[in-house]
RNA sequence: GCUGGCGUAGCUCAGUUGGUAGAGCAGCUGAUUUGUAAUCAGCCGGUCGGCGGUUCAAGUCCGUUCGCCAGCUCCA
């Protein structure tokens, strides 16, 4: 018999004997320890703390904040939450009870439409259940006796979610805690006792296995912890996102508008937030001709012919602006730039020796889309896309990829975001082009991130019908993924519009045709660029980078005049404020208002010839020369210091 | 689009069982002339999202429509 090597949180590791449970192990070296272990982790699996250990096993215990502790903790909040759901409505049925990135989901289906004095009786049930402190017992079945045991119950849904295990001698397993009993694969916690906090946050409708064909059922979303103080800090820590909101902050700074008499999802740009976009939009077209793209400008409306024969009428319909008629010709809105950009290329024949060709460009389009998605700036239904089409060879396209690739990194960077997903998505079912072009373009995009030592996930099947793609995504303040850049290649665009190009054997071949966006579009990265910064942007992108505040009307104001005339003289967006009113009042409302930079000047700057300066957040940073200061506050834009 | 919730002054919000609206901030005017996060006083400001209905009477009840919020589905 061998022995089992653990390792605990601490990093110590000790042996025990075969046929232990953790929670036995755990016990064992402390008391404590086995009071909060919710899992064991063994050979890498996350499993229930009392199953035996039988082999020459790497086995740690989990706490609730160990990696894949969270994840058991709220599994069996949500096994916990059914169970309370089960007692106060006991024709209650069951979909599915996953946890989440920020806690857990359970969808019922009741025919009760359930509110939110329903989720405080469904909470006060939980904690009295948790009281009782059952433990989770796992039993193992085969697929006919848990065929047998839900059919009794008439449980539609684990049977449907059973017929779906083919293999005939599958072994089931059911969690059993108290009077409820589940469909489900674990692991859970030892027992209901260590859930001591609990607050169910919302309901809403959520489709049966996400298709929107079926039934709706009620998602309940909570969130549980072991101790009060951790919930308390938790829901502070939301409510402190939701000031980051950037449709709070839109608002408050002055920055855009949605407005009801012109539509949803149509963005009015504000001065302050226009000044914003006009920093991004020129260091955006520098960084492009940089990096080797030209820039395009092309038609915002285009005939139908153009976008039958780029199959947007048979396929993307649904998500177009109905068309407006003019000498009896439909013309539509653009969804997207690439037929204009693929009809620049065919204004002429195209060599081998002109390739690659970078083309991009602040492109606005028009996507009709689902009254239900449209949100704040992150999702709209008129935006302008940082579009760009490379036209290559079959040769050049991996480096290609990695261009883009160090080019998004870059831009990325530039705005301070160093935390973004990537993902990768494969050939789906339903796709075009040949075997050998997705092979060809997958295996570029794979071995490009590889290149370039990024981590990615694979959506496997998840590309678009018409070409593999790399997704980035970054989290806005509540957590909530937004998909921002993307590198897609297009097989079927190519097709429809016979693109050419003569390669050095004189025949004519079919370029390789990548579209990506980096900054997505530019609404929904300025959303995000909002909550990223808090409203607080840095000076090289704040609207006024600094206010020059008299100390009095009377006395100071021709300074103050002069001092603003010198700093706009040096290209800085500067304000005076004139009004009559004491300093506190002034500096509070600049505060409020996020501007990195006030300058106050009263006696003793105009002896001086100086200024007093204040940074937002950091207070009185003490006395200036004028000529200082301005070389100090150019610096930091020419570094676009974040 | 679906499920549920919501829409009162520029903003944030009160408004009892139906009896034709109120506060703070902002704005304007005046006083004050200020030294690092809110000076005082007065004034202005609302077809209670729109339309229709029930009622002697609708911000309040019903219908419809537009918009917003949470999530689902979809997506840059």
């Amino acid at each position: 018999m061998e022995n089992i090597k653990i390792t605990f949180p601490d990093g110590s590791v000790k042996e025990f004997e075969c046929g232990i449970t953790s929670y036995s192990i755990a016990e064992s070296i402390s008391k404590k320890l086995a009071q909060f272990a919710v899992a064991a982790k063994v050979n890498g699996n996350v499993v229930d703390l009392n199953r035996p250990i039988n082999e020459n096993s790497e086995v740690a215990i989990l706490k609730f904040d160990d990696e894949g502790g969270r994840e058991v903790y709220w599994h069996s909040s949500a096994h916990l939450m059914a169970h309370a759901v089960q007692e106060l409505f006991p024709e209650a049925k069951f979909g599915v009870g996953p946890a989440i990135e920020t806690g857990f989901y359970y969808d019922i289906d009741i025919k009760t439409q359930l509110t939110d004095e329903h989720l405080v009786k469904i909470e006060k049930k939980m904690l009295e259940l948790a009281q009782e402190n059952k433990p989770f017992c796992r039993k193992e079945l085969t697929k006919e006796e848990a065929v047998k045991f839900f059919t009794e119950k008439s449980d539609e849904y684990k049977l449907e979610l059973l017929a779906d295990v083919i293999e005939p001698d599958a072994q089931i397993s059911l969690y059993e805690e108290g009077d409820f009993t589940d469909l489900c694969r674990g692991p859970h916690l030892p027992s209901a006792g260590l859930i001591k906090a609990v607050k169910l946050t919302n309901v809403s409708g959520s489709y049966w296995r996400g298709d929107e064909k079926n039934k709706q059922l009620q998602r309940i979303y909570g969130v549980t912890f072991p101790k009060k103080k951790q919930l308390d800090e938790h829901l502070h820590l939301i409510e402190e996102a939701k000031k980051r909101d950037h449709r709070k902050l839109g608002k408050e700074l002055d920055l855009f508008s949605l407005q009801e008499d012109s539509g949803a999802g149509l963005v009015y740009w504000h001065p302050k937030g226009s000044r914003i976009r006009n920093e991004v939009e020129t260091f955006w077209r520098e960084a492009h001709f940089q990096n080797g793209y030209d820039i395009l400008y092309t038609p915002h409306i285009g005939k139908s012919k153009l976008w039958e024969t780029s199959g947007h009428l048979s396929h993307y319909k649904d998500g177009m602006f109905a068309p407006m008629q003019i000498d009896e010709q439909d013309y539509y809105a653009k969804p997207m730039n690439c037929p204009f950009h693929i009809n620049v290329y065919k204004s002429q024949l195209r060599s081998y020796r002109d390739l690659p060709l970078r083309w991009a460009e602040l492109g606005t389009v028009y996507r009709f889309e689902k009254s239900g998605v449209l949100h704040g700036l992150l999702r709209v239904r008129g935006f302008t896309q940082d579009d760009a089409h490379i036209f290559c060879t079959h040769e050049q396209i991996e480096d290609e990829i990695v261009e883009v690739l160090r080019f998004s990194l870059y831009i990325w960077k530039s705005f301070g975001f160093e935390d973004l997903k990537f993902y990768v998505s494969t050939k789906p079912e339903k796709a075009v082009g040949e075997d050998h072009l997705w092979e060809k373009a997958t295996d570029s995009l794979v071995n490009a991130l590889n290149r370039e030592g990024l981590k990615y996930e694979i959506d496997e099947g998840g590309g678009a019908f018409y070409g593999p793609k790399i997704d980035i995504k970054i989290k806005d303040a509540l957590k909530r993924e937004w998909q921002m850049s993307t590198i897609q290649f297009d097989f079927n665009l190519p097709e429809r519009f016979e693109m050419e190009y003569v390669g050095d054997d004189g025949q004519t071949h079919r370029p390789f045709m990548v579209h990506r966006a980096l900054l997505g579009s530019l609404e929904r990265f300025f959303g995000v660029l909002i909550e990223h910064f808090g409203g607080a942007f840095p000076v090289w992108l704040a609207p006024v980078q600094v206010a020059v505040i008299p100390v009095s009307q009377q006395g100071h104001m021709d300074y103050a005049e002069e001092v603003l005339k010198q700093l706009k003289k040096a290209g800085i967006r500067a304000e005076v404020d004139k009004r009559n009113e004491k300093i506190g009042y002034k500096i509070r409302d600049w505060e409020v208002h996020k501007v990195p930079y006030m300058v106050i000047v009263g006696d003793k700057e105009v002896e001086a010839n100086g200024v007093s300066v204040r940074q937002h957040k950091k207070g009185d940073q003490g006395s200036f020369g004028i000529e200082e200061f301005i070389s100090k506050i150019k610096d930091e834009i020419h570094n676009k210091t974040i």
